[in-house]
DNA sequence: ATATTAAAAGACTTATTTGTCTTTTAATGG
DNA sequence: CCATTAAAAGACAAATAAGTCTTTTAATAT
């Protein structure tokens, strides 16, 4: 479904968003450590998150990567896009080059109907509701 | 989603349940051009179906690839498994190693409940009657 | 039997993704 | 101003996926 970057970006924003802000910034080593994950690939992941404006960094001593209200009020989707792009939720799951409802493949029906129920709550539901939840249910990133 | 094996051969099995039976086989170089998929390529992805009897495969003259009965009154659910494994439809969509419903991650409930109805569909439905519907509907592959 | 046909098998190359390491740039505190 | 800190940038390396090519094996028809 998604490539690792992504998962990696969407697991780093989630945790971004739970224990930083504009006052409090994190590391990468922090977070690399938190999730398990690989440091130096983290590091240019979170690079990227940052040049699409979708987390903020500043450098240098008591530097580091966190959110804004802007960020944090976002959806989800962006991440995804950003890291994958957009054909990930558009393109066929058979890989035709051309499958609409028009001119539909064997497994559009299914894929279209269980598709559109992830995009719909990567879209409409933003960052800060989902990280509200993970503290509220103590959810593991 | 599916790796492109798998994509292939989901388009090669389906183009068998129509195109082929007992009497009448189907070589690599016909399907290959059918579907405009790399002939090699698909040639080794065919050959893993057949070693795991999701299709028939005969020698020689007149021979090719075909699917008898047992093969299409299955479901494509085999052939996915067969490709990229088991895990395509039971790892976490965030990569975390422990995601359940007892322990899930903060996308669990969306990723699960669209991960099952393509599940379901892929399971409860033959190949004989995804490939009536290809023919009644006409669907390309 | 043997020549022909087409799948099976396996070696190999290419491309992409993932992961590592080093150097550079910018912010901060002394 | 200068040392320190941490992100930015970029060069590599490893692993996996995708694709190509050649040789071997088995079935068939003459």
């Amino acid at each position: 479904m998604f490539s690792k970057s992504c998962k990696y970006a969407i697991r780093a924003v989630l945790y971004l968003a739970v224990h930083s802000d504009e006052s409090s910034k994190i590391g990468v080593k922090e977070i690399a450590d938190s999730l398990e994950v690989p440091k130096h690939f983290l590091a240019k992941i979170l690079q990227q998150l940052a040049k699409h404006n979708l987390i903020a960094s500043i450098k240098g001593p008591s530097g580091g990567f966190f959110l804004t209200e802007t960020h944090i009020n976002a959806s989800l989707i962006q991440v995804v896009y950003s890291m994958d792009g957009p054909e990930m939720f558009s393109s066929c799951l058979l890989g035709l080059p051309v499958c609409s409802s028009d001119n539909p493949c064997p497994l559009h029906v299914q894929a279209f109907a269980y598709r559109e129920g992830i995009i719909y709550q990567m879209k409409h539901q933003t960052i800060k509701e989902l990280a509200n939840r993970i503290e509220r249910e103590e959810l593991k990133l």
